[in-house]
DNA sequence: TTGGATGCAAACTTTTTGCACTGTG
DNA sequence: CACAGTGCAAAAAGTTTGCATCCAA
């Protein structure tokens, strides 16, 4: 069963609604792990389904519905705008603020600071697509 | 010395021009050891200055050198929108989705997160004021 | 004096909302 | 068939830009 399927099986499961709409969107999530702003979903959209064009307004409805649902994160990029991306394969990213370079790091990383937040303030935290900004070891 | 007289030192031993502008824009970022967003330093200066009022297109400008400077941090803070501060007492927010309370996080949190991004990427990461979210004591 | 800083107005980007219409379950 | 989902148009919010004017050094 592909990635799309088992979303979708998952969300039917729950009760949802699945539309044409709701469908492109999970698969261009879908296509390479991507992380993506509004426009480079609907930029992805005309090219694929160009004969089932989708408004901007039901696109963030559709994101705003599965972030809701936990199936997708949104992360502030700051000047690369807002992205989403699958709760699929969690990572994050470290973006050199002197030449953009952008290296993914692994979750492991903030297995104790989730510990520590929760023993030290009983919070549970939520990190599940960081972008933290420095300096690259190239750049150092 | 107060803070405000440290910084327009540093600011003019760097061969920066201080104006007016500049100077109660940095006054307003003072008080309190403020996160404010770009209407709440207007409302600030609205209040305190009104015989100089600022465009938006000036505040924009400012917190953009003093961040280019290193003087101020900028944070996205969600749905409150986008603070800066001055980098003067590190701190951090745990925000709950749930109910929305603001813990505030010490900084000694991160000690070992940035020793470990450095030691397995070679990346110097810069954790100036993050928001992090999730649920809080009280919710869960 | 002069280059940088500012104010205004307008443009621009991103996101949200109201309402009539559509289509899934 | 009912009601949730969609599209359109417009508004709203946040931020940036061009250009003429102003002022700190």
């Amino acid at each position: 069963m592909t990635e799309l399927d088992s979303i979708l099986d998952r969300l039917k499961a729950k009760g949802e609604r699945v539309t044409i709409q709701r469908r492109i969107v999970i698969e261009s999530l879908c296509k390479d792990n991507a992380h993506l702003t509004v426009n480079d979903i609907q930029r992805y959209l005309q090219h694929e389904f160009p004969e089932q064009p989708l408004s901007d307004t039901t696109v963030y409805r559709i994101l705003q519905w599965l972030k809701d649902l936990e199936f997708v994160s949104q992360t502030d990029m700051g000047t690369m705008g807002t992205v989403y991306q699958l709760l699929q394969h969690r990572h994050h990213h470290l973006i050199c603020l002197t030449c953009g370079a952008e290296i993914e790091m692994d979750d492991d990383c903030l297995v104790e600071l989730r510990q520590l937040i929760h023993d030290k303030y009983g919070f549970k935290v939520r990190l599940d697509h960081l972008a933290l900004y420095g300096q690259c070891h190239d750049c150092l």
